[in-house]
DNA sequence: ATCATTCGGTAAACCGCTCGACATGGCAAG
DNA sequence: CTTGCCATGTCGAGCGGTTTACCGAATGAT
């Protein structure tokens, strides 16, 4: 079976071959008489026009790379999976394909991320991986290249970003843990990325400046990958430094869920004792008992936000873009009064 | 800024555009000392070939398309994700990068399965997608298009497929249940693939076959997404259906782990009066208590095979492929004698 | 009836790279 | 000193589309 061209169905057709080119293009100066014959044609042979010829032709891969995080369990993480579908859901709206890639230490070192754009696989990258170290993204500071960070920022660079807002989610979680009256709070910070950092900074702050009170404060890092484990051992450290505190604030819900277990493997009554607040609002938060305090980050939001911004940067509407998406406080049972 | 092309670096380095071609795809033809002045350049500019005039001129995209299932958390799926860390990993060691697509009734609808084969958007295309209802593969019997079925089966229909060998899982899980000596067993079924059913059949044969005295089976089904959820609701129906059973085979971890919560909330000690099994050895199944007797499918492996075969059939180094990757019965505290 | 528009379609110049056929120069063998 | 061969480069014909400028016919205004 021969692959066939817009050739073939430009001759059989009886069109001519740019005739064919603007009937799958859609374009508006052809009659739809002729759009239905060169259709039928197209149906009969179940013609798709090659995409690397348009490619090249129109110098548009109508590709999106998306780069993920390396961790250990990259695809099973529901943060990221919310991010990815929004993405997804609309870049395909949008009739865009999501070329997907992992932020190996390979792919940092041979420069994917610049080979990638270069080379026009894609049209623009959606980087949902950054850390404070990820230097080497200043390469698209002021290129042509379209590029946006994903619910990551980085301060001093200039770079597009759609994120939520952590700082507005720590003066949220702080006011909420204040106004229940803690004083005596242990926070589970996550320090490799800059917006874990921001969360931290803004929640030591609004707790050092509460007009009815400072709170004391005492903070560990919760590990490189927030999860559920780091939360376990985090929790411990932090009763160890702190044994009178009667809060504990997480970075992100996983963290949280895993001081909770620790806890409850200790002995300590949640909220009585000791409440636990975290951040994200993952679906698991809404069903462990008591239900998790948390401040709600819509990532799936942030996923479609993003794609549109990026698109926008693709098609010259917008030439730079740093958005923060609002979050909200969501009150369950794992926070009480002090 | 103007884009630069293989003429760009033709002219600087005095070679012509062929002889910088050859040096770009490592082509043995050119010499040492040629390679390094064309090289030079190339680094220079940070020259990277535009990959649409590739693909046109070469016909070949190296690209992968890989489908997940539409399931309401695909992302954060760890047995996805195991699949697709393999898959991943094989690929991109080869030069070939991966297009994500879920298969949405959208999706179905517009053949885009099909259209990014014939567009050679994709040079192939791994399917971890498949359910009974999938009868529009179809189009992939007999075609010239390269397609891989991953962990999935299809009988009665010529595509290529490696997965697990869910037969042998089912007879290693009936053989340690009735070697322990139960009798009266319950089993949460996935009915919604050919690999479930497969599974199922084969479970409920070897049970009413053994030589040491037929067993008695109630099946149900989990569910479509064969979710933990799915299990505990399955496990209450098989209570209720059969009050004595001892023992309880779930045909993935999640369920089984749904039909642990089930019998703790309600009071069956897990193994002393029920004994639960489940299939996949996801990492959970280790971590909770009891630990969960599994029978262990090494999903990273089906990916990395998949891969590999993917990539054979678009070599032409085979022509077919039908692969059943062999399990493993791993023991845990969650099954005991009857 | 004449001329300017509009409408619908077409010719052809690219887009940037691959690769088989062909050219060239140097050297060993005859 | 030819002839024959390697070893290295180069030519140029595609690959399969997009898109702009151009063109003939039909329509409408004068």
């Amino acid at each position: 079976m021969k692959r066939r061209t817009i050739k073939d169905i430009a001759k059989e057709s009886g069109f001519s071959l740019s005739t064919v080119s603007l009937v799958l293009n859609n374009h508006p100066r052809i009659s739809q008489a002729t759009r239905d014959r060169v259709m039928a044609v197209v149906k009969k042979y179940n013609f798709y026009p090659n995409s690397a010829a348009r490619g090249l032709a129109s110098k548009s891969s109508k590709t999106l790379s998306v780069v993920v995080p390396n961790l250990t369990r990259v695809f099973s993480d529901i943060y990221l999976g919310e991010i990815i579908s929004g993405i997804y859901e609309r870049a395909t709206s949008q009739g865009y394909k999501i070329l997907l890639d992992i932020a190996t230490s390979q792919f940092i070192k041979t420069q994917e991320y610049s080979k990638l754009l270069a080379s026009r696989r894609a049209d623009g990258m959606l980087f949902i991986a950054s850390d404070i170290h990820a230097d080497y993204l200043s390469v698209f500071e002021d290129s042509p290249y379209k590029f946006l960070l994903v619910n990551h920022v980085f301060p001093g660079k200039k770079l597009n970003y759609v994120s939520v807002d952590y700082a507005a989610s720590a003066r949220l979680a702080a006011e909420h843990l204040l106004g229940l009256g803690h004083r005596k709070i242990g926070l589970i910070a996550g320090t490799n990325t800059f917006t874990g950092l921001q969360f931290r900074d803004e929640f030591l702050r609004v707790c050092k400046t509460w007009p009815a009170g400072a709170a004391k404060v005492a903070w560990v890092d919760g590990g490189e990958e927030w999860s559920q484990r780091g939360g376990y051992a985090a929790a411990a450290k932090l009763v160890a430094q702190m044994p009178d505190l009667t809060a504990i604030m997480a970075a992100n819900d996983r963290m949280a869920l895993g001081a909770m277990r620790w806890m409850a493997d200790n002995r300590r009554a949640v909220p009585e004792q000791v409440s636990v607040m975290g951040v994200d609002d993952i679906q698991l938060a809404a069903f462990v008992n008591p239900g998790l305090s948390t401040i709600r980050h819509d990532l799936y939001q942030v996923g479609i936000e993003s794609c549109n911004r990026i698109l926008q940067l693709i098609k010259g509407e917008i030439t730079e873009c740093s958005d923060l998406l609002p979050t909200s406080l969501v009150v369950r049972g794992s926070t009480g009064r002090a």
